[in-house]
RNA sequence: GGGCACGUAUGUCAAUGGUAGACGGCUUCCCUUACAAGGAAGAGGUUGGGGGUUCGAGUCCCUCCGCGCCCACCA
């Protein structure tokens, strides 16, 4: 007798199976043999080096694994690539904080070696999250595993630069930023978030020069008025028509600024006058350079006051300054009024110190033409397709329609610096090697630009960069475009639409063919998951109480919409592992043969028969539902919706398999002598369960392993034919496509009428009170086609409503003391209950059965009589109601009979 | 300020304009030799409110209520 523990355990299964995929290079695209196999290709988000697994990773995770395993065993050369990002600021800041607690500063180490410390925190604490991807069963490429900062990753973004530099769409310039005071680095538009604030808006007056009385302006940020160079009012602004030109006295600084013109001004707003400061402020510096104001930057890179500002001020904190410039606004009577305001304030993503905007020389990327291939091949092509479509092909288009130009530029130490080097009289030059440089500049006296690239403009090449672009590689050549991309909807932006430019600019192909945007996990109360609200769940944590599978199942059915987190769900997906685990237990239990050694299948189809219609009815009907099953799952694998899958494999094996096709075999396949018959019915009980478990694969991946390998049968020969000769594996067994040939309508028919049969029974016994130790007798009536149905099953009838005497007539007379039930299709059945029945009861029951008949009925009819349904309806759903109301009738008129020989 | 979603059983979610389902929970019975993480049988819904289009609406349109998300240069 085999030993199988009663219950699952994952951990077991989990502990071994990884190590030997990974080391015996199951997961390369190399061991497909199939020199015309259809390539597939993932590249993996890369994370954070510093990153932990999240819930939102975990998803993603599934649902790429799901594809990459579906499709090597459909015999696809199918690679997902690993990686890591090198993710500048965060990293910088880990390792700063780092030393921090060693009392000292990266400017103490100097770049050198500080950028030495951060590789070496690297090996030592980076990357927690590659072991995590291995727990989750993630047929990843280790072999190809690519880190931002790789060398030949490190050429990819300097050629990158190079090229754009040298079509002019890079450029130098000194113009106005979001600078974070506390990470000391400019950021790009999308790092910053806009957080509402409760501020106040201060009404200041500007003394004319050459007359009587002030201007009123409003502001929320008093303290840059010591950088005013002007005073706007709207162009059609009656009130202030007559002071355009005018010379007001900016006070404190005792500057003269000009009271100008500008459409950007709402005379609603405020005043309707604004001072205009375009050294620190956006708006006021499009207008400054509208209006060749100057700049008069009295900020600095720490958020103080600069010299600029004046004595009093120099080295003040800005919100220290604001209160000096109120106080002396106050004394001077300068400060008309101040009201509460609701505004939004821009601040940094990453450590939240509120955004500084000022004046820097940094790099810029020019969006426009770049913009315009994303745009035409969306347009055009319809490239990538975002599922789900609706919101998210308006929303990438939308953004790349209003695109503004990239800062690429970022004072870090950690990252790729800029390939831009400058001779001793301040020429620019630019290269991919330092090499390079000095030949072009004709001298070795260079200086290498000191900061390094924003982390998306590497992260930008990741899909052709990673297959080893700038050179032409066999892997560019036969994964490039990728097919799809998976992602959360947050880095959109970021990231997809950049990889996408990039893609187009230089490859002249779409990164990818399509983009999958999975939905957010919420935690119980509807909010997102986050390290600073403490709200998440850890994913490793619910790997170890219910295994990586089960977690798998309840992500993989999450799909495009946000969900809440719930542990139930995962425990009824344990619950369905350990279903499975008991199934394979009973078909393991009852697998030998009769001929010592013998495989249960491997010399051919168990099912193979001359006539496919002597087979039994439970066979015809269990082959007719897998490649049902299967016809499903692919399709719906490839459309994305990982719900609906999950969704007939549990009804599939659950329902179908254990619940019918295993009770419905359990007496042949248990018999004590050992037979042809029996021999056969287990074959054919052990080939369903391995089909099963191999559409089961991409989902569960390692139950599916475990117990694969533990069937009798002949393992290569389920391997698809690309991995023949590869040790037994079911991740490269060929996935199932559906045989229509078994797609059965008729066996389905029919079993579903022994189905009802013996639900109805069942019903019956419960309701009766009839104890399960109890054994009935049957009496069914039938018309011919279903009579044979039943009698060709007696015996399996009477073990599922655990009868002794089961008698079958298309006429026969049933007695009085009966219980009896009506089945679709006219049948009938009855238990005699003789002495035990409760006629009363009895009535009652049948009245009600009555009652929601003819509650159906009458919706029917009236559907029916509604002659515009009847001429406007598609005649086949008007047919179809007519054969409900029909079978309604027929089974209404035997309650009748039943009822009246009741009475 | 602009845009986009969502609201279905007690919970989490499904449902090409055509009989509103699944899982969990709940009730009753059963430790029947694959599985009590199980089996059998049940109960549970005016699909957030109101209006409209349609033979027919959870689904399409309008409106209100509720809860979210994204974008944005009114100081």
């Amino acid at each position: 007798m085999i030993d199988i523990p009663k219950t699952y355990d994952p951990k077991e299964a989990e502990r071994h199976h990884y190590a030997r995929w990974e080391g015996r290079g199951y997961f390369a695209p190399e061991i497909n043999k199939d020199p015309n196999a259809p390539a597939f290709c993932i590249v993996i988000p890369p994370p954070n080096v510093t990153g932990s697994l999240h819930m939102g990773h975990a998803l993603q995770h599934t649902m790429m694994d799901i594809m990459t395993r579906h499709k090597r065993m459909l015999g696809y050369r199918a690679l997902w690539l690993p990686g890591m990002d090198h993710a500048g600021i965060s990293t910088q800041l880990m390792v700063t904080r780092q030393l921090k607690k060693e009392g000292l500063t990266r400017h103490d180490l100097g770049r050198e070696k500080f950028v030495e410390r951060v590789w070496k925190w690297k090996e030592e604490y980076g990357g927690q999250i590659l072991n995590q991807l291995r727990r989750e069963g993630c047929s990843v490429d280790w072999s190809r595993f690519k880190f931002t900062m790789d060398e030949d990753l490190s050429r990819a973004v300097r050629e990158e630069f190079v090229r754009l530099y040298d079509e002019g769409l890079i450029y130098r310039g000194n113009r106005i930023v979001n600078w974070c005071p506390n990470d000391q680095t400019v950021l790009s538009d999308l790092e910053v978030l806009r957080e509402p604030n409760q501020g106040k808006l201060y009404y200041l007056r500007y003394p004319f020069k050459n007359r009587d009385g002030a201007i009123t302006v409003a502001t929320t940020r008093p303290e840059t008025m010591l950088g005013d160079t002007a005073v706007a009012v709207n162009p059609n602004d009656e009130r202030y028509a007559s002071l355009i030109g005018q010379t007001v006295i900016l006070p404190i600084v005792n500057r003269e600024i000009p009271v100008i013109a500008d459409e950007f001004v709402e005379s609603e707003f405020g005043t309707g006058a604004v001072k205009v400061t375009p050294a620190h402020d956006p708006n006021d510096y499009e207008m400054g350079m509208r209006h060749n104001l100057e700049q008069v930057n009295v900020i600095d890179r720490f958020a103080r006051m600069t010299e600029e500002a004046g004595a009093e001020f120099a080295g003040l904190d800005r919100y220290k300054a604001r209160e000096l410039v109120l106080e002396k606004l106050e004394a001077a009577e300068l400060l008309e009024k101040v009201s509460d305001y609701e505004f939004s304030i821009s601040k940094c993503e990453r450590c939240k110190t509120v955004i500084e905007p000022l004046i820097s020389m940094q790099w810029f990327c020019r969006m426009d033409e770049l913009r315009d291939l994303a745009l035409a091949k969306l347009r055009e092509d319809r490239k990538p397709q975002f599922v789900p479509q609706v919101p998210y092909e308006k929303v990438y288009g939308d953004w790349l329609e209003n695109l503004r130009d990239w800062t690429i530029s970022r004072q870090l130490w950690w990252g790729h610096q800029i390939p831009a080097w400058y001779t001793t009289k301040g020429e620019v030059i630019v290269a991919r090697t330092r090499a390079e440089a000095e030949a072009k500049a004709g001298t070795s006296e260079l200086t290498q630009d000191e900061d390094v690239l924003d982390t998306w403009f590497s992260s930008a090449l990741w899909p052709f960069s990673t297959l080893g672009w700038p050179d032409e590689t066999e892997d560019l050549k036969t994964f490039y475009p990728t097919s799809v991309l998976v992602t959360a909807r947050d880095i959109i932006f970021l990231w997809v639409s950049r990889m996408m430019i990039t893609g187009l600019k230089f490859i002249g192909q779409e990164a990818f063919h399509d983009v999958y945007v999975t939905g957010t996990i919420l935690d119980k109360h509807g909010q997102r998951m986050s390290k600073t609200k403490g709200n998440g769940v850890d994913p490793l944590e619910v790997f170890d109480k219910y295994g990586v599978d089960a977690t798998r199942l309840t992500l993989a059915q999450v799909g495009s919409t946000d969900t809440r987190w719930n542990e139930k769900q995962v425990e009824s997906y344990r619950n369905f592992a350990n279903k499975i685990w008991n199934a394979a237990r009973f078909c393991l239990i009852n697998g030998e043969m009769s001929v010592p050694g013998a495989v249960a299948t491997g010399s051919g189809d168990p099912f193979e028969v001359n006539d496919r219609q002597t087979l039994p009815l439970h066979d015809r009907w269990i082959l007719s539902r897998l490649n049902k099953t299967a016809d499903a799952v692919n399709q719906q694998i490839d459309a994305y919706d990982f719900h609906a899958a999950v969704q007939e494999l549990y009804h599939f094996f659950w329902d179908d398999f254990c619940d019918w096709y295993i009770e419905l075999s359990k007496s042949t396949v248990t018999a004590e002598s050992a037979s042809p018959e029996r021999d056969i019915a287990r074959a054919r009980l052990i080939s369903i369960l391995e089909q099963a478990l191999r559409l089961l694969h991409p989902f569960m991946p390692y139950l599916t392993e475990e117990l694969w390998l533990k069937l009798p049968i002949a393992h290569e020969q389920y391997l698809d034919a690309a991995y023949a000769g590869a040790e037994p594996t079911i991740m490269l067994a060929s996935f199932l496509r559906a045989d229509s040939s078994l797609i059965d309508d008729s066996a389905e028919a029919e079993m579903k009428a022994v189905i009802d049969l013996i639900s109805r029974v069942r019903n019956i016994r419960s309701e009766m009170n009839i104890k399960p130790s109890d054994r009935i007798d049957l009496i069914i009536a039938a018309k011919a086609n279903l009579k044979s149905v039943f009698s060709d099953s007696t015996d399996q009838i009477a073990r599922l409503t655990r009868a002794k005497d089961i008698s079958i007539d298309g006429t026969s007379e049933m007695p009085k003391a009966a219980a009896r039930a009506v089945l679709a299709g006219g049948a009938e059945v009855a238990v005699p209950l003789e002495g035990l029945i409760d006629f009363a009861q009895e009535r009652l029951r049948l009245s009600r059965e009555k009652e929601k008949l003819e509650k159906e009925a009458t919706k029917l009819e009236t559907q029916l009589g509604n002659a515009d349904f009847v001429q406007r309806a598609p005649a086949e759903k008007v047919e179809e109601l007519r054969a409900r109301v029909t079978d309604i009738a027929q089974r209404n008129a035997a309650l009748d009979q039943m009822l009246e020989a009741l009475s």
